[in-house]
RNA sequence: GCGAGCGUAGCUCAGUCUGGUAGAGCAUCACCUUGCCAAGGUGAACGUCGAGGGUUCGAAUCCCUUCGCUCGCUCCA
């Protein structure tokens, strides 16, 4: 059974983040908020080292990529623009036999008789049902059809064997309250607009709706021309952010997967469309090439975020990738590949790398009646760029960061007794503390003041975490917890006990246990390489 | 949103059926001990039993409502 085994594996994730940290429920001490999630001091470090790693490998490390940092609330326009206003909030109707759900602006309109009634009560019992009921049929077809799907109507609503109760029927044309399917009724259209709204200005009044925004992306579409404009950037070239986005998910689940309020990183890179490009010159400098059509630089973005994910401890073999078949495709996009990791709940999605063409930019052309057009001086062509957008998700990354890093090992200690050593093997790069350090006994003034001045010198570089309560091994374990990558130990020969080690630590690695002897005037060198 | 299960200390849970003023282990803090891989000693702190209401002389326990979590369905432009 790997159903069980998953969740018990999920359970003690969500355990540990707890216990240690990572993440708390939002608004706890209330009861919590459904949907929103808090980081705590490590979870907040390892988000935080998360995203500045992103933003330094898409932007300061390139040429070609610069950012920008917009507001939640925006315009209204730019929703009608993306298509979020109508798509995020169709009236949607339960089936009230089959609870299927259906858009009620997508019902065929239906003619036939609908026959009525206003309960059921048990043949065999005293069960009565008085919620009142109805059931569509095609002209002609016989009544029984009718009466069995009432029946089994108020079966599912607890009674038995039911008798129907006051039936009546009615002839009715162009109706969508009706299932196509079975002729079920369905429930009342309710509106599901998965956009936060707000009100700007103190008047609640419809012409000063907002919403906050449930993506970033449109952000860097409406401000594509003032960055073109200050950048200094010639297509091919891109824009990234990281920021919050919002969506009223009507379920949220699995711990931090999915939640109400959360983060993205995302790059919106505009590239000339394929018969410009053909005619530009070749070659570029790498990954600037401007020949390049939109299906190299979508495998080019694809293959530059999967060494990326590599970079801080996903591995390709903890990934998985889903190229979207024509049919998944959403309205905007040419091509949209997923990349995934094997979560304990299921493979799920942390990044899609989407080709959307010049949609956004399009739209927002034709809603701002402003042009979004570029002027190429090479071909003296003018167009409208089209893009490529990887779209990470940030909190769903850390959630598979410390899914990844959760290890439990089997150790057996001197007495021969086994136990089990918790470790969190997060990469050095993303971990929230990066070297733990400990003089080894408390009670010794000169190995505590040793172990403070080594601290401070390892302040200034990294975050670091002192420790001198308990036994040694205790506190090498309590830092595995924490994922902290490496433990430094002072110790008599620190201090000159064999003259030969005198300001020398121990050097222990959190993976291997291992152990080695390390100048305290190289350790800032070899972290610095380790982590960064 | 529907259905099922669950909610007691920071964590894992016992106690709930059979109402009688709250427990264990681990963790935490202090001191001691500890010469390199946790769980030695002493002491301390920690829960209005998710919240609200009801029944009762008395509710963690029974009833209702509500919030949260998990699973399945649904949803995820």
């Amino acid at each position: 059974m790997a159903e069980p085994k998953a969740n018990e594996h999920m359970e003690k994730i969500v355990s540990l983040c707890k216990r240690r940290g990572f993440v708390f429920q939002s608004s706890e001490i209330y009861g919590g908020i459904n949907g929103f999630w808090d980081y705590g001091p490590l979870g907040a470090e390892l988000k935080r080292n998360v995203k500045d790693f992103w933003w330094r490998s898409m932007t300061q490390k390139r040429e070609d990529v610069v950012g920008l940092e917009a507001t939640i609330i925006m315009h209204p326009k730019i929703w009608e623009a993306s298509g979020h206003t109508s798509t995020f909030s169709d009236p949607m109707v339960d089936c009230l036999l089959t609870k299927k759900r259906f858009r009620s602006d997508q019902i065929d309109p239906q003619s036939g008789t609908v026959y009525f009634y206003s309960g059921a009560k048990d043949s065999t019992s005293e069960k009565v049902s008085s919620e009142a009921y109805s059931v569509l049929i095609g002209n002609g077809k016989h009544p029984d059809h009718a009466r069995k799907i009432a029946r089994q109507f108020y079966t599912t609503r607890g009674v038995a064997n039911p008798e129907l109760l006051g039936e009546r029927t009615e002839l009715i044309e162009g109706t969508v309250r009706y299932n196509p399917g079975n002729g079920s009724l369905f429930t009342e259209p309710r509106p599901f607009n998965l956009m936060f709204k707000t009100y700007v200005g103190p008047v609640e009044s419809e012409d000063n709706v907002a919403y906050l925004r449930p993506e970033t992306a449109q952000a860097i579409f409406v401000q594509f021309k003032n960055v073109l404009d200050v950048a200094r950037q010639k297509l091919p070239f891109g824009i990234c952010q990281i920021g919050k986005a919002f969506r009223n998910e009507i379920n949220p689940r699995n711990f931090t997967f999915r939640s109400r309020e959360f983060e993205q990183m995302e790059l919106e890179f505009f590239i000339k469309p394929d018969e410009t490009a053909s005619k530009s010159s070749f070659p570029g400098e790498p990954g600037t090439e401007p020949s390049w059509g939109w299906e190299q630089w979508h495998k080019y973005w694809v293959e530059e975020r999967v060494k990326w994910y590599e970079s801080i401890g996903l591995s390709r073999d903890v990934l998985d990738f889903h190229w979207q078949q024509k049919s998944e495709l959403a309205h905007y996009a040419k091509a949209t590949v997923d990349i995934l990791y094997k979560f304990p709940f299921g493979t799920q999605e942390l990044e899609g790398i989407a080709a959307r063409g010049d949609y956004d930019l399009t739209q927002h052309q034709k809603f701002s009646g402003k042009s979004m057009a570029v002027f190429d001086e090479e071909t003296k062509e003018r167009f409208i760029p089209h893009v490529i957008e990887p779209s990470a998700g940030v909190d769903r990354l850390i959630l598979a960061l410390i899914c990844n890093a959760y290890t439990e090992e089997e150790t057996t200690d001197e007495k021969g007794l086994k136990e089990t050593r918790i470790v969190m093997k997060l990469h050095p790069r993303v971990a929230p503390v990066k070297v733990g350090i400990f003089p080894l006994l408390k009670n010794k003034p000169e190995l505590v003041k040793k172990a403070q001045e080594v601290r401070d010198l390892l302040r200034a570089e990294m975050p670091v975490f002192y420790d001198d309560a308990g036994a040694i091994g205790r506190r090498y374990r309590r830092q595995d917890e924490a994922g902290t990558p490496f433990g430094v130990t002072i110790d008599f020969d620190t201090l000159g006990e064999t003259p030969d080690l005198k300001d020398t630590v121990t050097l222990r690695d959190r993976d291997s246990m291992q152990q080695q002897r390390m100048a305290i005037g190289d350790l800032v060198p070899f972290l610095l390489s380790k982590i960064r």
